[in-house]
DNA sequence: CTGAAAGCGCTTACAG
DNA sequence: CTGAAAGCGCTTACAG
């Protein structure tokens, strides 16, 4: 069955192509009479522009893409949630790539989201990534970009991010208020910004709170596994200890570290305690319940569509782009895992 | 900067479009030396083919929609995720929609993917979806269409299943012989087939061994929470008192459960022995850990997309497509949560 | 109010 | 081995 074209139901109706594009697009110099009848036709034969023409004439596809590292992941499959139900609300399509932390991988994707001329792309970068050379052939190719985030500073874009640094600030300080004197981090791989972020506000707090900075009681992580805070936990065991406190890069790893100390019979709070981060619903729901920064993921994958959506609207008007950086507010969320002894 | 195009490099090299085309197609009626040529221009000058005009003429655009019900879930997001791994393998981009359960949403959407002119469509469907004319406009369209996990028996067209009533046939056995006398058994929906046969797995199960079917043990939840796993724990646990064994639709509920068998000091697996499905990896790691049905998401998505691949290729090549329904393997994984007792 | 014509950037059957 | 020409199905500036 060929589908319907223009060209069909000119012929049906006796008029000119030119005419009948006009009046299904509700051009104001076409007759009522004529609209009606070309709608009407239109409607019975199930008419459906196509797409492809549609996009070569137009020199749009109403089509984004995005890169993220990993789909399989609570937070990036909040944040690709929200993006896809903000685009679907603007007439946009999204393609979805994951670059499984590869640099190599997400230089290709890029190309393949390029070639294939996508309106523009949201990008939150692998932890392989460590140039950014493949983010500029987006740029030159004048393509809206917005990463979230995973960011790289230096990319001229607009960016949706947290303010990690000053969200672990907080989470450590709680920990401090809280009574802790010996407090470890688990953080994240060496080169993520926010993995650097979260580190430097975790160091600072304590700091700025007099207490000392021991760079042994710092643990990196490399995937960020259930299994990893089982083994980390172990270590920190073994190394210090009287710790009575650690802050954890990502809830995940948290409730590993739980469960393990749930195992050796270490008592959280009251031994040590413990603060995770993205506020993943398991936290609320293992015992004991686990304190943590809510990172808003669905909302920033609906931020970042919003600012991509406007640069295409500019971009197509040709308004020049002004970059910018959103910061979405995060939220220290207090349970069971770091509150403060009973005075008794 | 306007892309390159065909004319440009033919414009340069002085010859014709049609020249440089073949040239970059590596047809054989081009002299290797024009080749040579047209290929170091093409890079020089960072050529990149007009995927819009290409599609035009080729009549595919090389992308496929998937739609499902919800991308922030275990089981999708890691369908999800074989799907866009093997789809890039073949030069396939993928377009995610999901319908949030919805009848509604679900219509539309097909309707985007449709006007977009996909090559293909995957979809597993909403809860919410009972009849399925909507499905026909696909099949109307001839676009190549693979339901896999939620499909609808009656749909004409390939498909990726597992076997939800002997996963749930052995996974109530398998209670049976730990010892169980009262098996009740969480349910989901009352509509999607796979919650049907889940439950006449379950059913069939305490017949076949001589055991009372009871209706009033079986619960029937709505949104398959975590919470809705504490809440009908509760339930469970005043209606009735004496039972030993719980067959649960999905391991989120099922962990919910846990949770709240725990809290009420009911011993698992000595007081009551509970099975999931799914297999999710909070089910490894839990206390104590969780027997359930291993579900492979990875793996259906990957056969589902060469499913729709080979439709795809047989569609162009006008060869009829013969429908398949593919049963991927489960498996029993036996944990902590229904041992049988030891015999003392 | 209507329509002829050009053009988006490719591909490919055909001629030479 | 090379190229002129037609055509994919639209949109839109322009003429009448």
């Amino acid at each position: 069955m060929k589908p319907i074209t223009l060209k069909d139901i000119a012929e049906i109706l006796g008029i000119s192509v030119t005419t009948v594009s006009k009046a299904l697009k509700d051009y104001p110099d076409v007759s009522k009479k004529t609209k009606r009848l070309v709608r009407e036709t239109a409607e019975t034969l199930n008419y459906k522009p196509n797409a492809f023409a549609v996009n070569l004439r137009t020199s749009e596809s109403k089509t984004i893409g995005i890169i993220i590292p990993e789909v399989v992941h609570h937070f990036f499959s909040s944040v690709l949630k929200g993006i896809v139900a903000q685009a679907e609300k603007k007439g946009y399509l999204v393609i979805i790539l994951q670059s499984n932390e590869s640099y190599e991988l997400e230089k290709k994707q890029i190309d393949l989201l390029l070639n294939k001329r996508v309106d523009g792309i949201l990008m939150s970068l692998a932890n392989g990534t460590i140039h950014f050379d493949h983010l500029d052939e987006i740029l030159i190719s004048e393509t809206p970009l917005v990463l979230f985030d995973k960011i790289a500073k230096v990319v001229q874009c607009s960016k949706v991010i947290i303010n990690d640094r000053k969200a672990a600030y907080n989470a450590t300080k709680h920990l401090i208020e809280s009574g802790c004197k010996k407090i470890a981090h688990f953080r994240g791989p060496l080169l993520p910004q926010n993995s650097i972020d979260r580190f430097l506000g975790y160091k600072s707090a304590l700091l700025e709170h007099g207490m000392n900075y021991d760079p042994s009681l710092v643990y990196i992580l490399n995937d960020m596994s259930f299994e990893e805070g089982v083994h980390f936990s172990k270590e920190l065991l073994k190394d210090h200890k009287d710790v009575d406190g650690v802050f954890i890069n990502t809830d995940l790893v948290a409730i590993g570290a739980i469960s393990e100390f749930n195992k050796q019979g270490i008592a959280i709070p009251n031994d040590i305690k413990i603060v995770g981060f993205s506020n993943w619903f398991m936290s609320s729901v293992i015992t004991p319940t686990l304190s943590t920064i809510d990172q808003p993921g669905y909302e920033m994958g609906k931020v970042a569509f919003k600012l991509l959506y406007k640069e295409i609207k500019q971009k197509k008007k040709k308004i020049p782009v002004t970059f910018k950086t959103v910061e979405l507010p995060t939220n220290l969320v207090i349970r069971e895992s770091s509150i403060a002894e009973k005075i008794n």
